[in-house]
DNA sequence: CGGCGTATTGAACCAGGTCAACGTGCGTGG
DNA sequence: CCACGCACGTTGACCTGGTTCAATACGCCG
């Protein structure tokens, strides 16, 4: 089925902690996140669609309210390199309506989302009443370049146990804590990580399995197959660090 | 000697083209501009001089009138990469006054240049009165933001000549076409190559040596010894496609 | 002209990719 | 509710691009 478009049946009765959470409009008072509301499109949109394609005119800016989404490109060979995985609260396909127009990249869901959106005309409206918008924008795409040169010198100086254990941190950051350890936010196949970090499947699987025996994470139950569980996030930082255990 | 600090002698006699080649400022009135020039510190730097250092507290917003920058990460075992070079009429060192305050990399200029910054507080107060400045730094940043996941994609999935053939196209583009071919705009050691590219300077003295013998390109004479002439771009692109010739 | 940073080139090694084959748990449909 | 099928995961054996180590040559600057 399609997803749908909607206006949340009540503005104000739409949880405002979900605006408050999103980082792009940060600082703004509660007239103007009650405008930024009404302006926004909300869909629900199951596991395993397409938001948008690489290469598709970027019509629209988006944002997560619950679920999950994988970013990835597709070189010409049809490899797939996962740019990023977008949780709760977190922006996405925004940066293209300031450059040249077109997603750069594919966008899908890993687990049944909630998405909001704006179109890129209301998104400009937005800005020009309230300025701190384009601010905390350049904010947020300032600090994913960072990250994403971060990811750069990794992948050019580490080894691929380095970048995997620093990739489920990253990850991690984004998971919830509890007793038994911290459960990251959305599922990752062995794939996806392997894509995160910048390997094949196979070297992927080895390495965790190895880490797997050693207690510093675990996987698959309790939950779905690709749910997992870090239980010792200092060895995977010290293996991130100098890569050797 | 280090480097001083200057206003230009007289706001209007500096060249206005310079800014007009910013970007950041693009689509400015001459006022604005005029008021923006005011408002910079200029300064010629010579060659091989450290501009800021990772780690360092942000305090300006950097661009280039002439010359050329590296900016480069070391990690922690000592290994660099370089993020990017920079060109005349272009801004770095930016995306730190709007994050974690911190300078993310080194910059250090590989020949003889004029430096304009602005510091965080006049950046601040130039975007307040024109507003358009702050779309202007989406669009830089969302554009570099493209080009290093397209690296990040290249050096996961490609081999190592389409990397280095890559990098050298993108440099190209900043450089100054002739009838001999396209010089590169600035000294670029093999070494530079390499750390562009994410590999050693071993593998890129072995692979530009090959292009060289094949007339794709040449270097050294009759400039410095670090001076790179391409020669034929569409081999290099080929290169950067399939990465088999 | 002497010395040092840069470049070239050869040889050996190895991390990780590739190819292949086999498990296994999840979801679906009967 | 159970059984089947398939997507996902695991594991082993082999292969190779590129790094590493090492040694020599070049060219620029003082």
């Amino acid at each position: 089925m399609p997803p749908t478009d909607a206006r949340p049946a009540s503005n104000t009765a739409w949880p405002p902690q979900s605006l408050a959470g999103l980082e792009l409009f940060r600082g703004l008072e509660p007239a103007a996140l009650a405008e930024v509301m009404a302006a926004a499109l909300v869909r629900a949109v199951p596991r395993h669609t397409p938001l948008f394609h690489q290469g598709d005119p970027a019509q629209h800016c988006h944002a997560l309210l619950s679920g999950g989404v994988r970013v990835s490109q597709t070189n010409a060979a049809g490899a797939q390199v996962a740019l990023r995985f977008i949780g709760a609260g977190e922006m996405f396909g925004t940066v293209p309506l300031f450059t040249d127009r077109l997603y750069p990249a594919d966008a899908e869901t890993v687990a049944d989302s909630v998405e909001i959106r704006w179109t890129e005309a209301t998104l400009r409206q937005l800005i020009t009443r309230h300025p701190a918008i384009a601010l905390n924008l350049v904010t947020v795409i300032g600090r994913r370049l960072m990250e994403v040169q971060d990811r750069l010198r990794e992948v050019t100086t580490g080894r691929v146990e380095q970048r995997l254990a620093r990739a489920l941190l990253r990850l991690a950051a984004r998971g919830t804590a509890s007793a038994a350890g911290t459960a990251l936010a959305f599922p990752l196949t062995r794939k996806d990580l392997a894509e995160l970090s910048g390997t094949t499947l196979h070297t992927a699987s080895r390495t965790l399995a190895a880490w797997e025996k050693r207690g510093w994470l675990s996987s698959g139950r309790p939950n779905g197959r690709a749910r997992i569980t870090l239980h010792d996030q200092a060895a995977l930082a010290a293996m991130a660090e100098d890569g050797r255990e």
